[in-house]
DNA sequence: TGTAATTCCTATCGAGTCAATAGAGATTTA
DNA sequence: TAAATCTCTATTGACTCGATAGGAATTACA
């Protein structure tokens, strides 16, 4: 399961993609259309902006922007920002590889085979699914209502 | 990210599935082979006891045996029992369903829709996957060793 | 130049989960 | 009757999660 956090996160990077524009949007805004609570959102905003996936103004009419275009922000790296690797066990994660400490042979592990599977099908739809995919999707239904 | 728990079981139950006989293997000798804590095994195995999934004999030679066939039990029903969903989410999750407590409108919800197919993916992959399969590539790679 | 508005940063909280251990009870076999 | 084994519940310490708090730094504007 996604943490709260994350979806959240999704929430609130989906209202800034649709926002979409030069100026930026204050957290206070993006707090209530997304519902989330306010210095809450404050910390997780802050932690995208570390990773460049969001920008941000200081002081007075400050606020947030996406770095990026929506095409190039997926859900996978909103995921991955909020609750960490996508993969099911470190040793099949691409991002965040590691040696499971207890590994006999990773070569033979067959837990790990099948690890390795469901990874690239759960990472292969995240990644192809981004803030563009999602706000097109929410416009064009939006057009036939 | 899988529990350590679920780890565990994957490896303790894929050993149960080589011994595969009529005699119940006991807990102590599970735990040496996958190498789980013996204490910590007994609480894990009596859960999928409870889930018909294995079942025990009592007493003195007594143990654990599978109580379907290996191919019967995939890599989903194990996930499942220890971690709950395998869903990212409870509004897309077929066996453990509800909606979520802050959520608007389901039907538009675009973060839904990615999910569900994140499910759907992943789900496909772990159902098809099971103790048989696993067991059977063991055996195929020790052969050619 | 000062003040209000805003982001930035760190600390803290209570509740819950995770991994593991402990130990007494129930059951079966020899 | 004794030994071996599963059954069940409680407990522990460390950590995570969701949320709140409050002051520091920065900027716009009167």
């Amino acid at each position: 399961m996604l943490s709260q956090k994350a979806r959240y996160a999704l929430h609130a990077l989906i209202v800034l993609a649709e926002h979409d524009g030069d100026e930026p949007m204050q957290i206070a805004d993006v707090a209530d259309e997304a519902g989330v609570p306010r210095k809450f959102l404050e910390q997780i905003l802050l932690e995208f902006r570390k990773r460049g996936i969001l920008r941000s103004q200081r002081g007075r009419a400050g606020g947030y922007l996406l770095a990026k275009a929506p095409k190039d922000i997926s859900f996978a790296d909103i995921i991955r920002a909020t609750d960490g690797p996508i993969a099911l066990a470190p040793c099949v994660s691409v991002t965040a590889y590691h040696r499971c400490e207890d590994c006999m042979d990773e070569r033979t592990c067959e837990i790990r085979k099948v690890l390795m599977l469901a990874r690239d099908a759960t990472a292969s739809v995240l990644e192809s699914q981004s803030l563009a995919t999602a706000v097109a999707r929410r416009k064009r239904a939006a057009r036939n209502a």
